[in-house]
DNA sequence: CTGTTAGCGCATTCAG
DNA sequence: CTGAATGCGCTAACAG
């Protein structure tokens, strides 16, 4: 009647035991690698001997002694935002190819938060890191490099004097932006205005600087037609939104930050007895799922986020297998304009 | 010009030494914890010392040594349905504050790749383990639970002839269905029909179950109207929509088993020239965001997938405490009816 | 080809 | 109140 006492796990030394053989060997035939060559009978009964006792190796003890265990963290602002679910996929997909796991950290894009998880991740040992970075700046990753942690971040980094090796990839937004505006939003020598975030994202800041740009472009008097809510959410899309129809004259086109914004600007202009792309042309970024099951659909900058996952993960496992070395990469990922009927 | 030379982590050790300690002192202040009483003095400069050396614990020596890795696992099938991103949210925010880490685990729902995520969870020694088993039985989280490691789980069980202490988290899909069916499906004896994803997922046949039951009840013929898309996706519940929609009789109600396939089913309806509620009454579930947003808002059965998630983590850390003993706990979350305009 | 040995960094006896 | 010694489970020399 054993019942639910709790069971040590299985070592190695209790395989060895149990196939007759010291624990060394054990370990050798376990890893495969090793410049040991073991008898074929031996290998099989100490293969045997561990599925019968449902050996696992401990990761803990393989990670001291080793210096590798076989994780790698990923750092975002927030799963909840629906860019990253589909990025954190594309990371995981690889990593699971590779027999490792994934350590998941939301920062909130806070700054302390996202230093208290810099602190974890090297508690946690991991062999790696891909992070979307907020407020943190290269210099806050130097710890982690020192230690022979590779880093990849997703986004532009500002630089500053010491580039040390770390790798990133990024979309130009900047670009992107800047032809969402000209050739889709504008109308004319029209207002047109932007929702953004609180803007103390650095990432997406390109997007603002794009409509800035544009303005000035055009002679346009500047942040007249800037709301910036406060989350990068559809709540906070749908109260700048509120705000800018709530100044004269009311904007002729309006580019949202994201798409989730632009989902609640919609339903904002729809609120206010007007119609896109009629009224108001509306154009987001991100190409969410939803952005296309929208009425109107929504016209929007795809930036194939499981893609971009993938990629980092690879470049970051090139690291991790010493296939790259030397200066840190910038990988440019391609985005598309997707134009469908709401501007 | 040492450059980026990989530098040794600090160890406590390193702490000791510039401290003028032993490393047994730099253990027990920066625990806290243990029945050692330090002398202040001796506290500040270990503390100090530590800052300066930039001393982070190593998780894999302490694991080792302690059995526990402040690291809870979480499987889900996919972090790209929407319906988890929210759960994990929550699961980690409590974790956080506890101080634990997250590591995430994507299954698919597939069986090979749960049992293969089993091992890896085994391997990371995580504390915890918060599971979302699609293909899994009771059986299978034996082991883990023999080593002493808790396990909740989200959603029903098939009960086995031994339930091992195992806590579970579930809401009642099956009333909450059935409700949705029965109050705002039906338009009396006309013909309504579901799209669901391909069935081998446990969790979600209780919405099957509940529509079955209604054609019963109704004495309407079974199955004619039943339209197993693959994917519990958007495109599923697309193609599962044009299926339905090129039978004979055209439903006047369908019930989509989650929103993202009712969000495709009205693309679908849409593009058929019919219109949501006037020709075809729709609903969905799960309570996704994109479902208020869409036109028209979608009627839907909310389940609060971040507070399930809270609720889980506080659960499992109860019984990390020890909090909570003895036999599994069976919680029943509440749902909510959202009715908007698309039924 | 296989066994012995040492030590990764830490928490925890047990002595002083 | 503090220090020295021990071992968690594993891998990697090194011997045999």
């Amino acid at each position: 009647m054993a019942g639910s006492s709790t069971r040590r796990r299985p070592t190695q030394a209790d395989v060895a035991r149990a196939a007759g053989v010291s624990q060394t060997v054990v370990s050798s035939v376990l890893n495969g690698s090793s410049h040991v060559s073991i008898a074929d009978a031996t290998r099989e009964r100490v293969l045997a001997a561990a599925d019968d006792l449902g050996y696992v190796m401990d990761g803990a003890a393989r990670s001291l002694r080793t210096g590798k265990s076989l994780q790698v963290a990923i750092l975002i602002p927030d799963i909840t935002n629906p860019f990253y679910p589909a990025f954190e996929r594309g990371i995981q997909d690889i990593a699971d190819d590779r027999g490792y796991d994934l350590v998941a950290y939301n920062t909130d894009g806070l700054r302390p938060k996202e230093l208290r998880t810099l602190r974890s991740v090297q508690r946690a040992r991991v062999d790696g890191v891909i992070a979307t970075p907020f407020q943190l700046t290269v210099a806050d990753f130097a710890p982690l490099l020192h230690q022979g942690v590779p880093v990849v971040v997703f986004g532009e980094l500002t630089r500053e004097h010491v580039t040390p090796v770390l790798d990133s990839i990024y979309v130009d937004d900047y670009a992107a932006a800047g032809e969402l505006v000209a050739y889709r939003i504008d109308r004319g020598y029209r207002p047109i205005g932007m929702v953004a975030g609180s803007g103390d994202v650095l990432r997406r800041e390109g997007r603002v600087r794009a409509y800035r740009r544009f303005l000035i472009e055009r002679g346009l008097p500047q942040e007249a037609m800037l709301a910036r809510g406060g989350d990068p959410t559809e709540a906070g899309g749908y109260a700048a939104m509120r705000e800018l129809l709530a100044r004269a004259p009311l904007p002729r086109g309006v580019f949202a930050a994201n798409d989730m914004m632009a989902l609640g600007a919609l339903v904002a202009i729809r609120e206010a007895g007007l119609r896109v792309p009629d009224d108001i042309a509306l154009a987001g970024f991100d190409d969410i799922t939803v952005a296309r099951l929208a009425n109107p659909p929504l016209t929007t900058v795809a930036q194939f986020p499981e893609r971009l996952g993938r990629r980092a993960a690879e470049m970051l496992f090139e690291r991790l297998d010493g296939t790259v070395l030397g200066e840190g990469r910038r990988v440019e990922m391609p985005y598309e304009l997707i134009v469908r009927a709401s501007a």
